[in-house]
RNA sequence: GGGCUCGUAGCUCAGUUUGGUAUGAGCACUCGACUGAUAAUCGAGUGGUCGAGGGUUCAAAUCCCUCCGGGCCCA
């Protein structure tokens, strides 16, 4: 084994690195040796589980390299992570991409087709696009144990749920009843709230205001408004609110009630006068009986008991839209079932689960209730009961799946009352550590206190059944709680037995009574699979060992819209099985948006998919920009930054090339010169750099480990780019060159060795590929170096290399220099010319201090021979004085004379004036035989540099740079020059580094040849040449010829490889 | 309609927790320099009503109120 540092492209190939890193821990088993090694403490992660229908994007991306970059870390600290992925596998998006497969449209033609083969093809597809998934995870360099990802579709994982439903049930947390729930007619089954919400669009529609006679009240009326004319067969009350005023108004021969503050947006368009009569409280209206009008159509009506009648709400009557009287359907509206609740309303709904009038709806039996909309109006209207229509734009709930309009409707469902878990789940909350802070105690707080039950039944296929038995003699229920139970229990139908529909149906058991149970139809909702996985994923209860070593869950990181989804229902199902929060902290990412800050959809066409770009620039680049953008905002992506971001790792790349190509062809072994033994021969500018980079270590680690990775990539970002490849780099270059193997090199060497060495360990969670291609280049031949950087630990602080002086000179330093080259600038002299002097200006100790301690550094980046650091007052005396006539001073006073007394005063000799004046004494000149005494005023004072100096302010001083020429410092810049422009020729001609060549030179005057005649020594050391002639003549026979402008000369140079 | 969040240079974003001159950063543009990492690098310049308006304060990008626009969630 080599025991020093190896070397690596010079070019940065990201498809190269890729797939070379690819093939590498593949054949190495480099991931499972990585995960086999364990650690001391145990780290939980667990992983949101995607669902498996769509192509992966680059929010997708985002999410599991952010969850890469954690694993990853946590392992290199030491961590037994647990990183096995999950996926979501059943529920509707499957059934219906399957339906679209299979080419049919309903639940009855499943039926028809068979329940047995409708399943196995949602298991084959659920199956096939958990394979694509995997791949494209796996293609982003995500480390995760892709082999063994836990499938809500497993038996394990059903029993698993089905442990939980039974536990809930033990706890009296189960419940079965009728619930208002969004349904769509065409899927035939609930929907969840957030099912629904993904699909508001805006719709047009007419909306209806309605006018229901009042019980022996004549001609009057109550009237109301709604969007949903369909719903009025379901009406059994009209609800006002009891501190609003309402109005008895007139209009016509007629009488209505509307709330006061309505009555000008009802009655104005009617064009014609109406009258307020009388105005009263909502209380007032209590208890006002009116007649139902559809009681003819709907023969049902009649029945209903109590019924047709006012009831009173705070909550739910609002003046913002319709009359303040608001139409109650207690089937067909959750506030209107919560108040009916209240005054003991029946919860009719004559609607089907196709979205049809049944028998009850009498008239419109049968009818779609969309469809039955328009027959409605029209029958209202022939009945005199249409006030009015309007088309009102309002935002509608349709089908996620399959676009369909929702309904409301009523429902027996089963449900987890959440509601009398509220208090524990908001307690738990607060001991969960949320980043950022407010997406707990904000967004999370706030909706868990707006928990309502959660239905959890749904009326489909594709899902994790419900382990719910019901006898059908007797009624009653029994919840299952793992297959062994149900063999144990099963009376029937056992053969074959698979946990899901249709084989788990045909199971049935006896009921105490003597009868037989059947299990109930539903299947869960699919958010009870995922809500379940802290312990699912652990085989709980079945492997009780696994739970005891890893819950709760140490981390969970999914993007913002899961507050409502898996954050929730995680929260929940953990509280139901456990008690307690089933996560110690959770990380909330943001969406991935297009340029113009829309989300990516891809009916906006606006998703951009991660192989676009890892084709254009590689993993590492996408991997480096994502994690670089604040995790918790939105991340705009744009095809810039991303180039932005490719110029930065190509920067870093570059950093390590140059290192590893002096190192190498000086076959730097730091096991001869380690960092410690030559801190003797380290340099201040070593010694800053060591101690900017303790700083990065430390930075780094404390934002990674506070989950603040974009933070962490920052920093790195900032070190790479501007303290180590502009200046450490810049600073070191001719050391590098030293062709011994001396002390100041070997101080370079390990300081960069410790420096670059480290800095991969923290970037290798970034960008995985570029760290281990770097890596196997350059460190991996090294003495006890593992076989991947992902096998290396996370760099340790080490604080005895944290000099908070040093750094401060540094940065004093640094803006002197920069000075002295706006100094420079000003007159054209470029800094390969050197020049005599720098003087600093200032009076600040700090300022000496660094100036002397980084001396070297000054000298050699502001090329010139020597630095001096003066007061301000050795300034004032280095200064000159120029004083000129002040013309609109003397003007009006001499009149025709002050054009000759500017003259005099310009010939005076400023510092005798000047020292007049501060003595106060009088001083006279004399004009056409006047005595005249010139005052301050007439003169205006400025101070004057000697010619040669030049200067340019520093936030630390005024820096000076002296720029006298003389023929030395003139030869010695010649010489750099054609030293330049040799090197540029070397380089061209593709030489390697170390190769000697030949030089001649041909100067265009015999004075410059003279000038480099002196130094002909000194230019062939530089340049490797071991001959070189210099001439005035033109004819150059050497292989490689060019003609250089030099200071406006022409030289020829000449170069051949020996 | 409600909750949370974001809005800073032409573009992408730091800075807001804890009020103190925006020497803001990178990219882009103009000019100059440097360069044995070289399609790299450095310097200078141009470019801001800190979304708008009000308030608190000696002082507001930062704290408070209202409004406007984007995103997520809820209705």
């Amino acid at each position: 084994m080599m025991p020093f540092v190896g070397g690596m492209p010079k070019d940065y190939n990201s498809k190269v690195v890729e797939e070379e890193a690819f093939k590498f821990w593949q054949s190495e088993g480099v991931l499972e040796k990585v995960r086999a090694r364990g650690g001391k403490k145990k780290f939980y992660f667990l992983d949101g589980p995607p669902y498996v229908t769509n192509p992966i994007h680059v929010g997708t991306a985002w999410n599991k390299t952010l969850k890469d970059a954690y694993i990853r870390y946590f392992r290199m600290n030491g961590y037994d992570v647990r990183d096995q992925p999950g996926f979501d596998m059943h529920g509707l998006p499957i059934e219906v991409m399957v339906e679209k497969r299979l080419g049919i449209k309903s639940k009855k033609e499943i039926e028809t087709l068979g329940i047995e083969k409708f399943i196995g093809a949602c298991k084959s597809f659920a199956i096939d696009n958990l394979k694509i998934a995997t791949d494209q995870f796996k293609n982003l360099g995500v480390w995760m144990d892709w082999e063994a990802p836990y499938r809500t579709l497993d038996d394990y994982y059903i029993e698993s749920v089905w442990w939980l439903i039974k536990r809930a049930e033990k706890r009296r947390l189960l419940g079965k009843g009728k619930k208002i729930v969004h349904w769509c007619p065409r899927c035939e089954t609930v929907l969840a709230g957030y099912e629904a919400t993904d699909e508001y669009r805006d719709v047009e529609e007419e909306s209806i205001y309605v006018k229901f006679r009042l019980e022996g009240r004549g001609n009057e009326y109550i009237m109301i408004w709604t969007t949903t004319p369909w719903t009025l067969p379901a009406n059994v009350a009209v609800m006002v609110h009891p501190d609003f005023t309402y109005a008895r108004v007139r209009a016509g021969k007629e009488t209505y009630i509307v709330a006061e503050g309505r009555a000008e947006v009802v009655f104005k368009d009617l064009g014609a006068a109406y009258e307020v009569v009388e105005t009263f409280p909502g209380t007032d209206l209590k208890g006002l009986r009116y007649v139902p009008p559809l009681l003819e159509e709907v023969p049902k009506q009649k029945e209903l008991q109590p019924a047709h009648v006012v009831v009173l709400s705070e909550q739910y009557v609002t003046l913002e839209e319709g009359t303040g009287c608001v139409h109650t359907a207690p089937g067909h509206g959750e506030e209107d079932h919560e108040v009916g609740g209240l005054y003991g309303l029946p919860d009719f709904c004559p609607v089907d689960e196709g979205g049809r009038f049944t028998e009850d709806g009498g008239k419109y039996a049968g009818k779609d209730v969309r469809e039955a909309n328009d027959t409605i109006t029209q029958d209202l209207r022939r009945k005199g009961l249409l006030f009015k229509t309007e088309v009102t734009v309002h935002r509608y709930p349709h089908c996620w799946r399959c676009k369909t309009p929702l309904i409301l409707r009523i429902a027996s469902q089963w449900f987890i009352k959440v509601t009398e878990l509220k208090e524990l789940l908001l307690e738990e909350n607060e001991r969960v550590g949320w980043v950022p802070e407010w997406a707990g105690r904000a967004r999370f707080g706030n909706w868990i206190k707006n928990a309502k039950d959660w239905v959890i039944s749904r009326q489909r296929y594709w899902g994790i059944p419900l382990p719910i038995w019901v006898c059908e003699r007797c009624g009653r229920y029994e919840v299952i709680g793992s297959a062994s139970e149900l063999k144990e229990r099963a009376v029937s139908g056992l053969k074959g037995l698979e946990l899901h529909r249709p084989w788990v149906d045909y199971v049935r058991i006896g009921c105490g009574c003597g009868g037989m149970m059947d299990r109930v139809s539903d299947v869960a909702d699919v958010w009870m699979d995922s809500g379940s996985a802290s312990f699912a994923a652990l085989h709980y209860p079945s492997d009780e060992r696994a739970y005891r070593y890893w819950w709760p869950v140490d981390m969970v990181l999914e993007g913002h819209d899961q507050t409502r989804g898996w954050f929730y229902t995680l929260m929940v199902c953990g509280i139901i099985a456990f008690n307690a929060a089933p996560y110690r902290r959770v990380l909330m990412h943001g969406f991935t948006i297009d340029q113009e800050g829309r989300a990516m959809h891809k009916s906006l066409g606006n998703v951009v998919y991660p192989e676009e770009v890892i084709e254009k620039f590689g993993r590492d680049t996408l991997r480096w920009y994502e994690l670089g953008c604040t995790t918790w905002e939105d991340l705009k992506f744009t095809w810039k930054s991303v180039e932005e971001t490719s110029r930065f790792v190509g920067i870093l790349w570059s950093t390590y090339y140059f290192a590893s190509l002096y190192m190498s062809l000086d076959k730097f072994s730091p096991e001869k010169y380690p960092l410690e033994s030559l801190t003797g021969a380290l340099r201040p500018e070593d010694r800053w750099i060591l101690s900017r980079f303790e700083r990065v270590v430390k930075s780094v680690t404390e934002t990674m480990s506070g989950l603040k990775v974009f933070e962490g990539v920052r920093d790195l970002e900032d070190f790479m780019r501007e303290e180590l490849s502009r200046w450490y780099v810049r600073l070191i270059r001719k050391r590098t060159w030293s062709e011994a193997e001396d002390p100041d090199k070997m101080a370079v060497y390990a300081t960069l060795y410790h420096v670059l060495l480290n800095y991969l360990k923290m970037a290798a969670p970034i960008i995985p590929f570029a760290t281990e291609k770097i890596y196997r280049g350059m460190f991996r031949g090294l003495p006890g170096m593992p076989e991947s950087v992902h096998m290396l630990g996370w760099p340790r602080p080490e604080s005895r290399w944290l000099d908070e002086e040093i750094e401060g000179d540094m940065e004093i330093v640094k803006e002197l220099i920069e000075a002295s080259y706006s100094a420079r600038q000003s007159v054209r002299i470029k800094i390969r010319q050197p020049l005599l002097r720098l003087r600093v200006v200032s009076d600040d100790e700090k300022v000496r201090q660094a100036v002397s301690r980084l001396r070297g550094v000054v000298l050699e980046q502001t090329n010139v021979k020597e630095v001096e650091v003066i007061t301000a007052k050795e300034e004032k005396e280095m200064k000159g004085v120029l004083l000129s006539a002040n013309r609109s001073v003397l003007g009006p006073i001499f009149r025709s004379k002050s054009g000759r007394l500017a003259e005099l005063i310009t010939a005076i000799d400023s510092k005798s004036l000047l020292e007049s004046f501060k003595q106060g004494r009088p001083f006279i000149v004399e004009l056409d035989g006047e005595r005249i005494e010139l005052k301050k005023e007439y003169v205006t004072i400025q101070e004057k540099l000697p010619e040669n100096f030049k200067g340019a302010q520093s936030r630390h001083g005024m820096v000076y740079v002296d720029t006298t020429k003389s023929k030395e410092l003139i030869s010695e810049g010649l010489m750099r020059d054609m030293i330049r422009r040799v090197q540029e020729m070397r380089k061209r001609a593709d030489l390697k580094v170390d190769a000697y060549i030949k030089v001649a030179i041909s100067a265009p005057t015999e004075e410059s040849k003279e000038l480099l005649v002196s130094r002909s020594r000194d230019i062939a050391v530089e340049v490797r040449a071991k001959e070189i002639t210099i001439t005035t003549k033109k004819g150059i026979k050497l292989g490689l010829k060019e003609e250089w402008e030099v200071e406006g000369e022409r030289f020829v140079i000449g170069i051949e490889e020996l």
